[in-house]
DNA sequence: ACAAAAATCAAACGTTTGTTTGATTTTACT
DNA sequence: AGTAAAATCAAACAAACGTTTGATTTTTGT
């Protein structure tokens, strides 16, 4: 499906309100006003506020693909610098769409509130899972990942660590004395950091490798 | 505050009902209905909506607090040995109140809904970091502990996968396919996991021994 | 047993909700 | 230029919302 202007304007006024105040929590008289549309235009272009939270669904699921692609098909690249790939791209999603991962967030603590969201989920999350243990498991077959790992919690730690970081980003702003920072700046700061930690804690975990700084 | 048994009872209605649909998405006829009252009730009783809500966390707040203590002061555990019945306990609590985190972490996705509950929340983050924080700088006092380790990640890591893995629980049923097993069952089987998951990680990341199997 | 207090209820209150209507304006096409 | 389609609008719609009211029942304390 796509959209013109205004159609692309209410999908993104929609997706900053839903991630801050909640689907049941935003009106379409909310995002109507920010967008600068009569509420009518809501139904009239989407159907409903429903279909408008799917359609956005749709778009940003559709997006995103094949970046990662890549990664599976260099062949000259160690297992850890996969992982440590698929860890920064992990980040990088999720740290540079954080309105639509708040709201999969959201959706994801409500028990099957759309079918067709969930559904949607549920093959994003399948998809990563997947190949997080491939990875892993070719890291296995050539030795330098340990066996007892166990796999889906990887990803649980993974998604659930930048998940975490982002929607607790003011307190970890004041508990590190950040409040000054410039917003951009924070957050690349915040990447960095969590590029560093999670990577140091996949390399601990999953490597045979006796630890070393650096 | 002491609630009798019909405020009892509608708090806890409320939280299952709050962490199912969000507090936007439940309706005080929602509630009342489900707790056998009358809708004025709910008025009556907490003044409005908005402050039953309160209510709870006041309530779930005030709980919980003292057992953790007790770690604190066994001067007999080695500093791995404490962080071990950190982990347990965060996956205890969590687990043993999952209606209420759920309602936590929808809070701390929206931005200052409600000042009094982002004040509770803001305290309880803290304990929680302090705590963990103080554990590992005990640790690496003792030569124990790796020196070069992020504090404020370590606890995002610990409560991230422990929430993550609570919202995204019917998707780790699914994949790892445990849709037959009983639900009793099966929270203590991902209880189990999550505390194998925690320590083994936390051991290899924290920790200066070399690994070891076990 | 009685009076005061607390609890309960159906009904109504005024708003806000998502959606539709019908008229009007703007755009697109020949 | 003229007409059909698309877009826009204020207004209205019924339903649901949180809350209040005022009468009635139940509980409490003496």
């Amino acid at each position: 499906m796509e959209y013109n202007a205004k159609q692309l304007q209410i999908i993104e006024v929609a997706e900053r309100l839903f991630a801050d105040k909640g689907f049941a929590g935003t009106s379409v008289r909310d995002i109507a006003q920010e967008a600068n549309v009569n509420v009518s235009m809501i139904s009239y272009y989407f159907g409903s506020k429903e279909k408008l939270i799917e359609a956005l669904f749709a778009m940003r699921m559709g997006e995103s693909r094949s970046r990662m692609e890549m990664l599976l098909g260099n062949e000259d690249l160690i297992p850890i610098q996969k992982i440590n790939i698929l860890i920064d791209s992990a980040i990088d999603r999720l740290m540079g769409n954080q309105c639509f991962h708040n709201i999969m967030m959201r959706e994801q603590l409500s028990s099957e509130r759309t079918p067709a969201i969930s559904e949607h989920i549920r093959a994003l999350k399948l998809r990563n899972v997947q190949l997080m243990q491939k990875l892993i498991e070719e890291g296995q077959a050539l030795g330098a990942f340990r066996k007892n790992i166990d796999l889906s919690l990887m990803s649980t730690t993974l998604y659930g660590t930048i998940n975490y970081a982002i929607a607790t980003q003011d307190f970890y702003k004041r508990i590190n004395g950040l409040e000054g920072m410039e917003e951009a700046e924070f957050q690349s700061h915040l990447k960095r950091k969590l590029s560093q930690h999670l990577k140091s804690l996949f390399k601990s975990t999953v490597t045979n490798e006796h630890h070393n700084q650096d």
